[in-house]
DNA sequence: TCTGGGGTCCTAGGACCC
DNA sequence: TCTGGGGTCCTAGGACCC
């Protein structure tokens, strides 16, 4: 005999929504001072570009005899052979920032030059690229030992989805973060800032709370009394100009942006930008984390040491012209990808910035195809003022073993010289 | 004291097709 | 003679992020 069933009563609460920010402290200083120890508590910028590399690196060599040089005596360099801020002349920017650096209030993007008025006694170092992405791939290959949802933001900032990961709902998420702090430092050396919340914008805002290595966990109740007092700029997404924009309007904080009505949002900053601010202000966002992604476009630029001019400079611009192309043809091979859209960039000493794009029939990775398509697009560009960058861009991206299933890439067709071009 | 390099996404107009 | 929409692709610029 059956009988009859009644109403299911779940086993199990579904799992809360708990997604976590992660950000490494301080990144490129903190791993330059693990080769360089001495350096804790020191005020440290990392930035200045590629070029002085092998300045640095001759200088720091000169510090200690030959036999006494070696990866295990890094640390035996004294803090004087290190280049200081001061001393620095060109057009670079800090990348990053020690904690004591911060206190002269230097900090990222910040050019160096403004930075060395605040805080000449600065070391600075450049950036070590190899050895960043060693340690970001190392941090990430941690987390994802534990917590598999992970969403790659860049070398030192991830999201996670704690919330189908066993222990993730614990104390709302501190406990697995604790734990994921602790492998990361026991496999870098490294701290970390992690904030849990219920969707990916909260989580961003709450990482910063607590600096360096800190925790802060907020649960869905706790929302509008922890977001609504911060400023609008801390909301991922609003920038200088729409802060700026909300400013304007009386809008200083999240709250006072919640405030306003939504039609009037959608009035004031557009239907999708007004609606997401009105979103936003509220705590609500449902973006998934995204475990895989395809690039859309691959470039490279360069600001050159001095502006440039496309006739007097000709011979200069043409060379940095070819090695941008040749860079991005490289990029593309390498990373599997070919594209259709072939586009410049140039930033004017004023800086504005002018871009031109093409998109051929066919999709390439090949140096002299880029270069000649480029070359063409550089022609459309007014070419009589000075030029302080110069980008190459390829957009359209598809992935080469898919494209050579759909056709062969043409033979390509004499490059245009330098003199057709300028 | 001017402000790097690598990206993503959105908007808006025009061409072109149905 | 005047007047359609919708959809997609292309191009240029701009905001924003790490």
């Amino acid at each position: 005999m059956l009988a009859r069933v009644s109403s299911p009563t779940p086993l199990h609460r579904p799992n809360q929504r708990r997604i976590a920010h992660l950000d490494m402290d301080a990144f490129f200083a903190s791993v330059e001072l693990l080769r360089y120890p001495q350096l804790k508590g020191l005020p440290v910028v990392i930035g200045g570009g590629r070029r002085r590399e092998a300045d640095v690196f001759a200088r720091l060599r000169s510090a200690l005899p030959d036999r006494e040089w070696g990866p295990d005596t890094l640390d035996r360099i004294p803090v004087d052979f290190f280049p200081r801020l001061a001393d620095y002349t060109g057009r670079g920017v800090a990348t990053t920032a020690t904690y004591p650096a911060r206190q002269f209030g230097v900090g990222s993007a910040m050019g160096l030059m403004k930075a060395a008025k605040l805080c000449p006694q600065a070391i600075l170092l450049p950036v070590d690229f190899d050895e960043v992405r060693r340690i970001s791939r190392l941090f990430k290959n941690t987390i994802a030992e534990i917590a598999p949802v992970m969403e790659d933001r860049g070398v030192d900032e991830v999201y996670i989805d704690f919330t189908e990961v066993p222990g993730g709902q614990r104390e709302g998420g501190r406990v697995l973060a604790r734990l994921i702090q602790k492998s990361i430092f026991q496999a870098t050396g490294l701290t970390c800032s992690i904030g849990v919340a219920p969707n990916k914008l909260i989580a961003k805002m709450a990482s910063e709370f607590k600096k360096p290595n800190g925790i802060s966990v907020v649960m869905p109740e706790d929302v509008q009394s922890l977001i609504w007092p911060l400023p609008c700029r801390k909301i991922n997404g609003v920038g200088p100009k729409a802060d700026a924009k909300l400013q304007g309007h009386g809008i200083h904080t999240i709250g006072e942006l919640a405030a306003r009505d939504r039609g009037w949002l959608i009035d004031t900053f557009g239907k999708s930008y007004g609606a997401w601010l009105h979103e936003v202000s509220w705590g609500r966002d449902e973006r998934p984390v995204v475990t895989e992604s395809e690039p859309v476009s691959m470039s490279r630029e360069t600001t050159f040491e001095r502006d440039l001019h496309a006739v007097r400079d000709r011979v200069e611009l043409g060379a940095i012209f070819t090695r941008l192309c040749e860079q991005v043809a490289a990029d593309l091979q390498r990373k599997g990808y070919m594209g259709k859209t072939i586009g410049v960039k140039l930033r004017y000493e004023n800086f504005q910035i002018v871009t031109r794009d093409v998109t051929i029939e066919h999709f390439t990775d090949d140096a002299a195809t880029l270069r000649r398509q480029a070359g063409l697009c550089l022609k459309r560009v007014d070419l009589s003022r000075r030029i302080r960058l110069l980008g190459v861009r390829v957009g359209s991206l598809r992935r080469a073993d898919e494209v050579t299933t759909l056709g062969a890439v043409p033979p390509s067709t004499p490059a245009l010289t330098m003199d057709q071009l300028f």
